[in-house]
DNA sequence: CATGAATGAGTGTTCATTCAT
DNA sequence: AATGAATGAACACTCATTCAT
């Protein structure tokens, strides 16, 4: 009866377990949570109704794991940053954002649409919330290491700037210049000023 | 012939539209437009379900009217800006959209939460695609005639500072230091600077 | 309070009642009973909604009278046919339920619909019931003074055939060579056979 | 990797829809298509208003599927038909469309409810006018073989009968001898007529 | 007599979820 | 582990009918 082996078994859940938040991400993040049924994730997945319920409990579950994902392989990156000299390490910081927002749209997208409902997805909230926190922290400090006149209030702006960005690149796409004001980004903050001395 | 006057019913007409509007907007501000029903909108604005009808012809017709009536508003208050100082116009420009932020909450809301969703509200896509390059255009021409440097790059900034700010805003509530941003942001693009004349 | 004569009074009564029943008519003969709306009725009578139930307690009452009068109808060209001889009687007959085919087109189409529905429209049901019975007894007495032979079958074949016409030009319209079937009935029924004695 | 075998989900499958076909025929041929519900269809066939949907996309869907249904088996009759003989072959086709009567009583009295409605069943409608013209043209050629005089006219007398007996048998059920006119109407057509030699 | 705004029970339809296999 | 038939609560929407004026 059972000969298949465990490894095996596994590898089956995690492919399954895969392709089920592939197809739900896909779907999330373009129709938009609510927009989408389980009958459409399971044929994207190529998997019966049924088994979506073998892996997460409920369809909010199964959002629940993909923000939980998500909220990972955000720290993940941030991980990755170079923390010797702050300089650098606000480049990274930065351009890691714009790659995020070039490579991350469904979930942005998903993200935002969630986090304008008060009161359903509150641990959606509560991540943008910290997220946003964290970052403002981390980049407060890191203006303040390169000395970087009114290192707060050039934080909000910057991380202001961030969620704005992420907006209007979601609206307007290919006619938003991201590379551009990337690259003023860095040069504004990342480049040592010549007036401001 | 008529037994109530016509005034009696415009009237009647005009008070039941509004209070379903309201209602509508209460409630598709909050908890979402997919995720609020006829049944509370009725509820809320205590009126029976088929009332709506007879003044909507659908729950996405009536989102629609509350959109555009949403957008003549922005344009209503975009027409009350000073014409003649480009500063004060500015000035006037940004003081206007932190107001609007400040007495839109629900609005913004429930634009934000549409405009993610592709292939399904496409005429939200369409007007916030259109405000936001509007604002693009007169932003920039503005700071093209203060002879603000790198107007079209700034104007960039500005624009974008202005819907992150509202992704902020959304996001923190109190914890956002509305005011202060504001503050910063009139310092900065109205104000005569010292060190670049 | 009363400038109105009596018979101004009357006067409107007659005409709103018979445009809200021409309305009817034009509706439920060609959409159908059930498909047709109130609203629809009052729409087209040019009358309010309200008003129609002035004169008639329900949708179904205004049926019930629409069909009443139709059967008064019906009675009242039964009472022009020639009674004095048979042979031109039954032809008047067989004309009459031609022309009734031609100008009733609406109300057969009504009738048809309602009569496959069984205990819902009795008095529809009934009516017809009691008139096929009372055309098969009049026909056949009518054959019976004439000498045709096997006077009781040719009643029910000749009466058959008029319900069977109605259906086929009915379906087929234009199609149905309704002048032609009306000439060979005539020739069969109300002409002196040759070979037949 | 399947539980219940593709037969068993296909026995499922067909257990389900022709008890949700049945119990639609026998509402939709009593009370009327419009005047059924999903939830009374639901309750007949002992399944829930869901599953309905499982098999059908709409009630006009499943109405389709049901006049569908009843072409197929119409031509299925017809081809059973004896081919050689003509005048066997019209005895043939008149007994079956006795039997028809006797045995499709729902059927017709919900096609005859149909038909009746114009632009809204248009392939009731179709049907019906394609069928008419069939069994004229089949019966024209029928007649025309076994020598009947003016066949054409003939077969339009038949075929229009038909239907007239349709309209009687429905309204008058009992009180129509259904038997004896199809042996007046075999005696007719079918046998050797004695003066007409 | 006449209006049409207002009602609410009822309709077709959807969809997350369960369950026998 | 996997299937998809089955459920039923909930939804958007309709429409005959009422009623204040």
């Amino acid at each position: 009866m059972s000969p298949r082996s465990k490894k095996q078994f596994e590898a089956l859940r995690a492919s399954s377990t895969s392709r089920i938040l592939n197809a739900a991400l896909e779907l999330f993040g373009t129709v938009g949570y609510q927009a989408t049924t389980i009958a459409q994730i399971a044929e994207k997945a190529r998997v019966s109704k049924g088994l979506i319920y073998n892996y997460f409990d409920s369809k909010e579950a199964l959002l629940k794991a993909m923000i939980e994902e998500l909220s990972k392989e955000g720290e993940k990156i941030m991980q990755t940053v170079d923390t010797d000299d702050p300089t650098k390490m606000l480049e990274s910081i930065i351009r890691g954002a714009f790659n995020w927002l070039r490579n991350h749209e469904k979930q942005n997208r998903l993200i935002m649409g969630l986090v304008t409902q008060v009161d359903q997805f509150d641990f959606v909230h509560d991540m943008a919330n910290r997220k946003m926190k964290e970052y403002m922290e981390l980049i407060s400090e890191l203006l303040r290491k390169i000395k970087f006149p009114n290192h707060r209030t050039e934080a909000r702006i910057l991380t202001t700037l961030f969620d704005g960005i992420g907006v209007q690149y979601l609206v307007l796409k290919q006619d938003y210049p991201l590379d551009e004001v990337e690259e003023m980004l860095i040069k504004r903050y990342c480049l040592p000023k010549k007036g401001n001395s």
